[in-house]
DNA sequence: GTCTATACCGCGATAGAC
DNA sequence: GTCTATCGCGGTATAGAC
């Protein structure tokens, strides 16, 4: 009969597809604020709007979400250096590296917070996981610098140092980098390439 | 009369001297490994092997314990900087700097994570007490690299930002440093010297 | 100085109405 | 899909005996 419609549901495609974006990202805010173990689901859900048991429809657990939040960022990293212009020589390659990691993260602070201080409140499994992505991330780096020294181009002691000490320095600036301060983050990038370049003695 | 003995305490200056340290010792591990907020009192009493109550006999509270363990130790590090022999050269002061600020954090790795990791944890008024601390520890590299400047042994294109990225770079050998490892902690000062000193153009 | 006991609160997670 | 209500637990901190 014509006054029946379908049995579909009252809001088609419902509010799961846009609750649960909203559910993670006030979930990554809270937890680079206040830190994991500080933040409580009730305080979450109040961000979004919904009561705390809505998020379970989201979630299975705390763990995972803060797991899905870290894995994301993590794989984003990694498919975004990826989608990098091809580049030759090292030292062209060490300079792409720097602007990328520098610029990337600063447009991610939250995350990159997160994924970094939080590391310790994930479980085992989920701890593995993420480390295994984050060396991921360190060995290209480690190849430019080896392609460096194999065409003569850099001159580092050791390769696995020096890329832990480079990301290490790269990374320190998310903890002072501000939109608006007194450096553009293209003035930043240029300095840092500046000291990264003859840190391992490229020209 | 001969047979009465003075009322004094049963242990002489009792065991408050020697629990209190050990309250502040294992708190200390505990936040290291697990994190402030993940952290409970009645963990840290059982560590030290005292009710939970007992531990408010040392400390009025778990903020306190947090900031009393953070304001020790960025004291220490300003007396031993303040304890270094002086020193001529800009350079000389850099390497001196370079080779103290490795030793002395790889020998804190607990503190060190600590009093980075746990800022966001700390009320607004210890806040600024800490975080004055370490800008002032950051004062004295900085002062260093205007000296070199001045003196024209070393060239930086802005000393704040070399100042930030040094230190993160140094600082970021706790995150793999290990005793027993592939390298002697000699080895790597050694090696992070000569990326420091090419970083901010030493000869 | 340390204990036991407990007040009081907020936590993560679940059940079932709508 | 979200709500209210609640369970069971563990949190910080305090009171008062010894």
């Amino acid at each position: 009969m014509a006054g029946i419609v379908a049995p579909m549901a009252r809001k088609p495609g419902s509010r799961s597809e846009i609750t649960g974006p909203r559910v993670r990202a006030a979930a990554l805010r809270l937890f680079a604020r206040h830190g994991y173990a500080a933040v409580s689901m009730r305080q979450i859900a109040a961000e979004v709007g919904v009561q705390a048991g809505a998020l379970y429809l989201y979630t299975p657990d705390k763990q995972s979400l803060l797991f899905d939040l870290m894995q994301a960022h993590m794989q984003e990293l990694l498919d975004a250096h990826d989608a990098l212009p091809p580049c030759s020589g090292a030292l062209e390659r060490l300079e792409q590296f720097t602007r990328f990691h520098i610029r990337h993260h600063a447009a991610r602070a939250d995350a990159v917070f997160v994924s970094y201080m939080e590391l310790r409140n994930l479980d085992a499994g989920n701890f593995g996981a993420i480390e295994a992505m984050r060396r991921a991330y360190e060995d290209r780096l480690e190849a430019i610098l080896c392609a460096g020294l194999a065409e003569g181009s850099l001159h580092v002691p050791d390769t696995k140092l020096a890329t832990l000490a480079l990301i290490a320095m790269l990374t320190g600036v998310n903890t002072w980098y501000r939109e608006g301060g007194r450096l553009s983050l293209a003035t930043v990038e240029g300095i840092y390439w500046d000291m990264v370049r003859r840190a391992v003695g490229g020209g």
